[in-house]
DNA sequence: TATTGTTATACTCTATAACTATA
DNA sequence: TATAGTTATAGAGTATAACAATA
């Protein structure tokens, strides 16, 4: 007889015993975005609001934008800039070429917080992944990024 | 010079080049949250919703326990079940031993619902692991099983 | 007319503090 | 006293629809 289905979807504590693929997998995305989410609870940045920061390290993009790449309504964002502003951890500046539109930008006070969730979190992933070596991690790493890829090239938005 | 730090932390869309195995790993569990979301909301389900079908599929918790395996406040859950047992996933069965605790059930319902997101959220995993032979797919799913040990190991909470 | 962004509104999700009932 | 759960409250986050300003 097949062995009973035993932690699908479920979060990390018991977390025993042979994984498939989407069970290994769905777990380990309800793992890692709760380390992440501690570590911005530290500064008192909820998921999205680290997420925000972290796209905006390289961009100054416009709401329409931040939008799509935050895969949120526009009303959405507007919300999401109010508070990020109101805390100082981003900029509206107007856009030069069009006057309706706006561009966001990191402060360099969002700027330093972004930095320290990172590091803080990048040592959980250090910790998570102490037990492999080298070539492991290197594995590990490429297959992430294929898996990446492929599941960017078949969005279906 | 070192290249220019790119990506990191930031949803899908661009997602090219060489990514470092903390971004690789932050990038593949937006986009993996990103799709079980997006099936969710075809059902009129939310994340946390989801998750708690998927916990309570081979479980019948109390309120305390279910706030521990989702990781929230009581109150929290009092809130998610409320709405959830309005919606029939889930039915509150009072504790056959202690009096002042409830049990939280799965309705045939809920268990339906659930079912039917984890189909199409296997079809999203597969797609997205194709291009993966399957000695890829099994050390995959190896190195990813061992990470989620070493993290649960290493859980501060 | 179409696009960019905001506002008004309603709902989900979350935590803190205070409460009730039971242990 | 301590624990299980709910309630009251406040705030973040989200989408839909309607709106103003600009293209």
């Amino acid at each position: 007889m097949p062995a009973p289905t035993r932690e699908q979807l479920a979060p990390a504590p018991p977390a025993t015993g042979d994984l498939n693929l989407m069970d290994a997998l769905a777990q380990l995305t309800f793992a890692i975005q709760g380390s992440l989410a501690k570590r911005a609870a530290h500064h008192d940045l909820s998921l999205i609001q680290t997420r925000l920061l972290g796209v905006l390290r390289d961009r100054q993009p416009t709401m329409q934008e931040l939008a799509r790449l935050l895969d949120l309504d526009k009303s959405s964002v507007t919300g999401l800039i109010d508070r990020a502003e109101l805390r100082r951890l981003v900029r509206r500046v107007p856009s030069s070429d069009d006057r309706r539109s706006v561009r966001v930008k990191l402060t360099s006070r969002g700027r330093r917080v972004i930095r320290q969730v990172v590091t803080a979190f990048r040592l959980d992933i250090d910790v998570a992944t102490a037990s492999l070596t080298s070539s492991d991690k290197d594995n590990l790493r490429s297959l992430t990024t294929r898996v990446i890829t492929a599941h960017t090239a078949h969005r279906q938005d």
